[in-house]
DNA sequence: CATTGAAATGTTAGCGCTAACAAATGGATC
DNA sequence: GATCCATTTGTTAGCGCTAACATTTCAATG
């Protein structure tokens, strides 16, 4: 029963009376058929049930319509948001997504991007902006436009839309020495460059105002989940048991430390103020709600491919554009408020 | 620079001094190519850097590398778990994963079908075992194995790989009228079928023991969260004051009616019990930990692409194999042990 | 009404690979 | 050493589509 012969474009063509290339034609530049041929073939492909193949297609225009998507982990929530947010865009576009999950590392990363170029993408979408040399060199040479997500800085490689890690936890760590926290302490798990521009902005602005101290900081390269929230916290408290509070990598960690405190009974946001990062929808649902930075993660892929489908479009690689989409401090009860 | 003249096989083939289907051969089927042919060709591959042409293989073989998935969301950490799991096992295969979201929609599932069978897949992996007619019959006649995941019945399309939501249900609701509840209530959000099948295990074992009560049922078809848990608990505990435990359809859920019960000072697990589903890495450590029926998601990826992998590689469509990975009760604090 | 050129449609070739069949190679066997 | 057969390698054609160029059509123009 899985023998159907399949509908080509020759089909299409015969049945209409005209040449495959005129079909071809109403299919990628209606403009330049005459509009009652066009309603005709439209008919046509709808009767046989015409479906293109992109494998003839690409191999014949030597271009596909997909865009490579690398991403480090599909579990983290951060990541499946922009994955969402990029799924949504491409729905009504002819593009497909073709998802690469490199596992935070370079070699990875360079490898895929190899598989993926050697497919000739019609464009690329990478994570970050700590690409391996040669991942760079790849990138700075493929024939299709490129956006790197999730970060912003003067270099892109082409388009680049995210934000400041760095400015994200300055804001978050200064909001929490204005709450009168003065013992501040950092937990951080999966250490990757994200992570630590995020601890360079805590650690930056705790030493201007004077409140920077090394034993309050505990981090790990292990991935990050509550649990490990919840013990990378009773260390942190073992060792400094003057911290007042907490600038958390991420939401999973905060909400670790947030048990994790409730445990040990110490009050939030009294004796320790929860700060996290990315604003996951939990955080607000939280007793008591905490206190985080929110980032617009879905928006970041939708426009995204937003980019990359313009970009496309106008053939015009290496733009140089970077769109900083911001961050919004949400000040919630685990931090105190004076 | 973008214009590096692409490495065909005809390339290769030159260099070692054969014909290009004796590459192709020694990609493919290299026992039979003989062992030191095989060696040179491996080592002018590697130092032409030659990477094949998915598009011309597909082409000319009328078959793809490519393994459809189709999963309602890709924001919901079970599927993204599912996923991970898929991913890992398919890294080292020549199979390529092309995700599509359904978003839990049976037409959005039948149309993405569509364009994945069009493009000859080797396999797919569909969700649960409520396709669409139209779906199943697509599904019945592909020309590729099929597996079905998250669910079991005895009706496969193909194989099928899941466990039994009805029966985790089961176990939840009996383990907490074991406890000692009386008034046992459930919340539940997105009811697609499974979760249809899940209030229905609860139903049954609470109206066995006499103690099903249709006030102390919620349910909305809003995508779940932990903000709705908490605001689901909140409906409810209004309604049926006397409710004394929650069988939550999932662990989001849960979460919220923990946060909830503790915004109202309501004592879990003696006042409330609390039990979710699936036991997301946060069950074991929320304050208290939060009792849940454990799914092994990871796994269920991983072994249906190794089924599909064997099926393929056998040529042999059609098995009707069924295998039921099981769930397990993790009894944690928030219900009571007696 | 011949000329022009833009718009619409067609012809030819080939993208890189593999299916199907063909041929060569090299032992084992009588 | 002729015969057979399994193993290894090669030849030819074509998958379904589109690039590049060619041709036709037809309205506008002097």
């Amino acid at each position: 029963m899985s023998g159907f012969k399949r509908v080509t474009l020759a089909d299409v063509a015969s049945r209409v009376g005209v040449s495959a290339i005129t079909i071809s034609r109403a299919l990628r530049t209606p403009e330049k058929v005459s509009p009652q041929l066009r309603e005709e073939i439209a008919r046509a492909i709808d009767e046989l049930g015409y479906v293109p193949d992109r494998a003839a297609r690409a191999l014949a225009s030597s271009r596909t319509d997909v865009i490579g998507v690398l991403i480090p982990s599909v579990t983290n929530n951060v990541f499946s948001e922009v994955l969402l947010g990029i799924y949504t865009a491409v729905e009504n576009t002819p593009f497909d997504i073709q998802l690469g999950n490199t596992r935070y590392s370079s070699l990875k990363e360079e490898d895929l991007l190899k598989v993926f170029l050697s497919q000739k993408p019609a464009g690329l979408i990478v994570t970050g902006i700590d690409q391996s040399e040669t991942s760079r060199a790849l990138l700075k040479n493929a024939a299709c436009p490129v956006v790197q997500i999730m970060e912003i800085d003067e270099d892109p490689i082409d388009l680049m839309i995210g934000f400041s890690h760095y400015e994200g936890a300055r804001t978050a760590t200064a909001h929490l020495i204005e709450q009168g926290y003065r013992r501040p302490g950092f937990a951080g798990a999966r250490m990757d460059p994200r992570s630590q521009r995020r601890f360079r902005g805590f650690r930056d602005v705790a030493t201007e105002a004077g409140l920077y101290a090394e034993e309050r900081v505990i981090t790990t390269t292990a991935a990050s989940s509550v649990t490990l929230g919840a013990q990378l916290f009773a260390e942190l408290i073992e060792r400094a048991p003057d911290l007042d509070c907490v600038f958390c990598n991420n939401d999973d960690l905060a909400l670790g430390v947030l048990f994790e405190a409730q445990r040990r009974r110490i009050a939030v946001p009294g004796q320790l103020g929860i700060c996290g990062f990315n604003d996951l929808e939990m955080m607000a649902a939280a007793e008591p709600p905490i206190t985080s930075i929110r980032t617009f993660r879905h928006d970041m892929g939708r426009r995204a491919v937003e980019l990359l489908v313009d970009a496309i479009a106008q053939g015009r690689p290496r733009s140089g554009a970077v769109v900083d989409l911001g961050f919004e401090l949400r000040k919630r009860s685990s931090t105190r408020s004076r």
